[in-house]
DNA sequence: CTGTTAGCGCATTCAG
DNA sequence: CTGAATGCGCTAACAG
């Protein structure tokens, strides 16, 4: 019974037809006085503005895409959505290219069936471009994007790739600074536990980080490198592990503050105060680290102007604006002091 | 100087015709061959897949979807996607839906110029249906939804509006398991931070935790009510403010997590031991609850189930399966005993 | 200023 | 089993 599969009350949405012939006027001329062509009187205009109200018409955006070859969105690939930056960073993205009019579509690894899909959203032309959030420095993809044209911008990571532009912060830099804070405040059995190798923020931030300590004499002990990838539990066991050490570090650089938090929760789980006992140092400035019963130290990046960036390359793109090889933009960041740094015990 | 605005390299995607000629047959051909059409030789399959594969060819999805009236593609509207609640909810939905063949696509609030855009983006035919996690009781659209026939699954909130589908978990029951823990563990000045008044969960956890109270003696002092959105600052001032009285309760049941969390942040801050000077209680069971120093004793909704039944709702409707008036899929709710959870002080 | 015409790339009749 | 023809709903040339 009930073998009504779409055929009773099926009505279609109208179209601009539908619209025309309310309007009494021909269908090309709903196009133009919907999408404000300056030659069309206003009489008309309001003629059909008001029968597409009526039928409360909208334009059906897949008809309007194939003849205008512009879908007006671009496809934000995240690695994990649970991360907390990713969120934030889709924030200011949002904002960006909202205001160039752009939507965006997020989709995260776990949507993607295969390395292909990626692309083929954008062969299918569905988006008009691509901003990869947390690209490996190995990322496979290359080749398929470059023979697909597809303008694409990479975020928060480089790749070595120069025919893509890359939005970046100066991790090297930060990497210094968290290097020169923990030496000024005297410490000098140091650690650290760094994100994944094949990331460009782990290899720059560790060079930044190693590389003042060498130049203010307190090198790092390679017994006291730690990495893995970008979670709490990296953290947790590589602070746990480090303070069975004999002696302990007293100063712990983490790769980002997902890890600095996880070595905080060990630390703390661990009966130890912070800073009295250990000093531990984050990157990304997540709003956790902020919280008043932790006070994280770390390092900010300034999302919002990375997004801006991004936005403005790759729409510049779009516009065929520029067609040149791969640009980087490179943004400062700032270290920001909170409880977790202080002097090392004596 | 290189005034190409699109003219000089601009190598458009392959089509279906491009394939069909390298493959020297026709384009209805290609269209078959691709899509598993079973009435089409071996022989001339091989050769389309090939050539495809040569061109590296993929199907224009906007052309595909004009004309099938399916974009397989389903809408989900956050209302904050800073809030961890929603990623990890996006995952799960991501996982059932792409299991049925649905991609999606993420919008959050701030995405929206107004309300009208959530709806066109349906209008428009770019998505088959929608998703909303966070709507409020006075959700606004409901008629403009039903009037344009648009498949819509309210998830995580309720609305009082029985044209639609709606997934929720049993909050009542939550805020009893709530009421009934803190009463058992002998808590008698007992206080609330409960979310905003206009979204279902606030309201049903409310009811919930206050029957619980009342029924084992042990009513909630108005003077211990307070609420406020669900973020980390209401969580903060509102115990902050409880711990101004005289004399302060000894328990709190907060609206969800984020607001547990703030709460905790407070106690802390103040100097207070936790469990020992006060208990905490959340909603939701976020990640940071579950890290070892903090042990937020909370109640856990089965988000993967809720994400579960709301595609099975949604795809139910868009396969003509169902056509009915909105459905109600309630799903048990279950207690997280951790650290911030212990009997009174003496 | 407005109407007519021609496709965008594809799935889907209808012939053969 | 395959090819030719049709049109999804819309924008953009081209006339007038």
């Amino acid at each position: 019974m009930a073998t009504t599969k779409r055929s009773s009350g099926a009505q279609r949405p109208p179209t601009s037809h539908d619209v025309a012939e309310l309007a009494g006027v021909a269908q090309s001329t709903v196009s133009r006085a919907l999408n404000g062509d300056p030659n069309i009187s206003e009489k008309t205009r309001a003629r059909v503005v008001d029968a597409a109200q009526r039928l409360n018409y909208s334009p059906n955006v897949m008809a309007r895409s194939l003849i205008t070859r512009r879908a007006n969105r671009i496809g934000v690939f995240l690695s994990d959505i649970t991360n907390p930056f990713y969120p934030r960073l889709v924030e200011c993205l949002e904002r960006e290219f909202g205001a160039l009019g752009y939507d965006l579509i997020l989709f995260s690894e776990g949507s993607a069936r295969g390395d292909q899909d990626h692309i083929d959203h954008f062969l299918g032309s569905t988006i008009d471009g691509l901003v990869f959030t947390s690209a490996k420095l190995d990322f496979p993809l290359g080749d398929r994007l470059a023979a697909a044209r597809a303008p694409t911008v990479f975020l928060n990571r480089h790749i070595d790739d120069d025919r893509f532009d890359r939005v970046v912060s100066e991790n090297v830099a930060g990497g210094r600074l968290a290097g020169e804070l923990l030496v000024e405040l005297g410490h000098r059995r140091i650690a650290q536990i760094s994100g994944p190798p094949q990331t460009s923020t782990a290899r720059d931030r560790d060079a930044g980080f190693q590389a003042a300590l060498e130049e203010l004499g307190a090198t790092l002990d390679p017994a006291h490198y730690r990495h893995g990838p970008y979670t709490h539990e990296t953290g947790f066991e590589g602070c746990r592990s480090l303070l069975a050490e004999d002696p302990p570090p007293t100063a712990i650089f983490c790769g980002n503050d997902v890890i600095a938090l996880g070595a905080w929760d060990a630390a703390v789980s661990a009966g130890l105060e912070i800073p009295g006992d250990l000093t531990v140092v984050g990157f990304d400035d997540m709003e956790v680290g902020s919280w008043s019963a932790i006070g994280l130290t770390t390092i900010r990046q300034p999302l919002d102007q990375m997004a801006r960036g991004s936005a403005e390359l790759l729409v510049g793109r779009l516009n065929g604006d520029y067609d040149g090889p791969g640009r980087v933009l490179e943004f400062p960041v700032e270290m920001v002091r909170r409880r977790t740094a202080g002097p090392p015990p004596r």
